[in-house]
DNA sequence: AAAATAGTGTCTCTAAGACATTATGTG
DNA sequence: CACATAATGTCTTAGAGACACTATTTT
């Protein structure tokens, strides 16, 4: 790309450069699965990470994250993007850049430097990939579960990164959305809330989320072509208020 | 670094490999001048960042954020610490990782994936550097006079995210610190804060960062050996009181 | 009626926010 | 005494936090 005329005396082959630049992608997900109870209840959700088994030398047999080499027409970013498309099937979900690795001896391959993103996909989108290809050689494993495994690489320590980083976003943005269909109840939210970041609780939750004042419009209620508020009892027998997400985000301050 | 023995057939040179991947740093440091009152007053502050001037090609002749290609026998981080200290003599203050630039043809040198970092560097620590080497290639600019200037690269958007960034950990950390002295009054800390992010504006500041209950210990009265409040009259006939944080961060979340 | 979730009533306490007023010490 | 900053007094309004209580609908 436009190569200047004095390009003196540069010539990158002169130093040792990198083996290459991979994008390794956490993908999370939080999967639902109906508690046995007797009468309509919130079902369980646990928040799911996306591994594949490696085939090949290194690691052979170990579980990794899915991740690929970025080529040079490309950013990283859109290396990242590719990648997650063909693990899950799923474009324009959530995903954004967190962290480079580049600890020296990471990658027995060489002078390997990746850099590591975070995906949030809907169970919902998943589920159309799993049809498709349900190979046993791509496996969605608990967090807990992968944390506690011999993955591939410093896997287990992006890994590690990954949640601290999407509990700190999950209670500070709202990318709650990305695990909620559009509209939603307030027990949903809470539950994903407390899925992420099991610390979280909140007493009284329904009244400060709906508190005028002070979340200043975060979620609206659901209302239909009348104006009549919505109500869902996918969980419950007394049906529940349906809310969205209006867009706003809150800037927050330790100083205000 | 120890090679496996069955590698069987994969040989990095059969691929592209990037040309390079360096540290650029944003050193960002908070200047202060007195403003010529009758009597005591506040000083002037400014955010500045460093930026060098080219001797080479590409880009000869215009500024350029400091840094420099990371070696296969560090990490990208150790890099980025290593150029902070050749440029400007200080080493452990406040350095963090924001992003990573890797759009195709942003370096004519080739394929070259820039590692981002800021870097938040006290006034009183600069001084030393700048009796030492006042190089006229190395230059402290205005935030705001930097990012009309024609930069090398892809600077201008990396300093524009940088600013962003630093905005952004100002009002939701307690980096304030990095541009304050140990002991600092009530009057300082706003200043800082509203130096960086001008809009940030809160009448009655005094009141709620001293508030026992909501911002519960973020910093402290600094008290002398008998107890005894100490103050400082640096900018005022009356003395202020001085505060010093205290090592606590509050976890911040939209949803409480 | 019991189950399971949804939502309200009510109370106390304390912070938020605005603005005027007072305090301090020196050129 | 005027200047420039520091700090308090006072008032109103409203949210936070806790917890008991009521509501809804199905098995």
């Amino acid at each position: 790309m436009n190569q200047p005329t004095n390009q003196t005396n540069y010539d990158s082959r002169s130093y040792r450069t990198p083996d290459g630049a991979p994008a390794d992608i956490v993908i999370f997900t939080i999967t639902t699965s109906d508690k046995n109870t007797v009468k309509k209840s919130l079902p369980h959700r646990e928040l799911q990470v996306l591994l594949i088994e490696r085939k090949q030398w290194p690691f052979q047999g170990q579980w990794a994250l899915p991740g690929g080499f970025s080529k040079e027409t490309e950013t990283i970013h859109e290396s990242a993007r590719r990648e997650l498309e063909e693990e899950t099937g799923v474009a324009d979900v959530h995903i954004e850049y967190f962290n480079v690795y580049s600890t020296p001896g990471r990658d027995p391959r060489g002078w390997i430097i990746s850099h590591a993103y975070l995906a949030l996909v809907n169970e919902k989108l998943l589920d159309k990939r799993k049809a498709a290809d349900d190979a046993a050689d791509v496996r969605l494993f608990p967090v807990k579960t992968a944390l506690s495994m011999d993955l591939a690489f410093d896997h287990r320590m992006i890994l590690q990164d990954a949640l601290y980083r999407i509990q700190q976003k999950m209670l500070t943005t709202t990318i709650a959305r990305e695990f909620l269909p559009e509209e939603f109840t307030i027990s949903e939210l809470y539950q994903v809330l407390q899925t992420v970041v099991p610390e979280f609780e909140e007493k009284n939750f329904i009244r400060k989320i709906t508190s005028t004042q002070s979340r200043e419009g975060l979620i609206e209620e659901v209302r239909g072509s009348s104006g009549e508020l919505l109500a869902s009892n996918r969980y419950s027998q007394r049906a529940a208020q349906l809310y969205r997400f209006t867009g706003y985000e809150p800037r927050l301050s330790i100083y205000s």
